[in-house]
DNA sequence: GCGACAG
DNA sequence: ATCTTGTCGC
């Protein structure tokens, strides 16, 4: 698929907050009106330790019958260190690799990390959906920024994430009785759509999406790791 | 100044 | 995220 890299990636840390504050602005926070979503597509990063090497990759599902339709992987460079709240320039820049390589434009993203549940309202799954140019889900396994109260422990339970006194996001239960995961509207999105369509998507903990992409890319660091093994024990 | 801190 | 052994439970 084609995108719009929209700026630099290799920039520093102080430039990347400032490209945040303003890209902010450029964000669609409602579905398009004739919105009715039926390709979803989920998007992982695979690091190593210390090496700059890392695996993306994007799967995408029919979110009626389930089927995969398309799965993409592949190798990229990292350059940006992780930095909580800066995430999207360590990571972007490799799915923007494996984006290239999908053959079909799924109707929306579902991403590994928080949208609008950061720091600065800008969180990676609200680049990725204006890089992308498409509607983007940000589902998160931990919190980055905001509280929320009781949740109850059916399926299904949610409780809003508020952050300096705004809902940024809603902690959802996708399994009974297992820790929630963390949902924010990315670009063209909106909360309720979007726990929703994760709700919808989730058979376990994390969407169908996440789950995916997350063992394609797995599947293919694995591959790489047996082809050229550096030995532990040299004798 | 002191903690907290997606992946 | 990654590095790691065993272990609890369906």
């Amino acid at each position: 698929m084609d995108y719009t890299p929209l700026h630099r990636w290799d920039v520093s840390c102080a430039e990347a907050e400032r490209l945040q504050r303003a890209l902010r602005e450029r964000l669609v926070l409602q579905p398009p009106p004739d919105f009715a979503p039926r390709l979803a597509a989920g998007g992982d990063v695979s690091t190593h330790r210390d090496a700059s090497r890392a695996y993306a990759g994007f799967v995408v599902l029919d979110i009626v019958s389930r089927e995969t339709v398309d799965a993409v992987a592949v190798r990229a460079e990292v350059t940006f260190p992780y930095v909580p709240g800066l995430l999207s320039f360590r990571e972007i820049p490799a799915l923007a690799v494996a984006w290239q390589q999908l053959p079909t434009r799924p109707d929306f993203l579902v991403i590994d990390g928080h949208g609008l549940a950061h720091p600065r309202r800008m969180g990676i799954a609200c680049h990725a959906g204006l890089v992308f140019n498409l509607p983007t889900i940000g589902c998160a396994k931990s919190l980055l920024v905001g509280r929320y109260g009781h949740l109850g422990e059916e399926r299904g339970a949610t409780a809003p994430l508020v952050h300096r006194g705004e809902v940024v996001g809603m902690a959802v239960r996708t399994r009974a009785r297992v820790s929630p995961v963390y949902v924010s509207p990315g670009h063209c999105m909106d909360l309720p759509t979007a726990v929703e369509l994760v709700l919808r998507l989730a058979d376990y903990r994390e969407p169908e999406t996440t789950r995916r992409a997350h063992r394609l890319v797995n599947a293919l660091r694995r591959a790489d790791l047996a082809g050229a093994p550096p030995p532990p024990h040299p004798e």
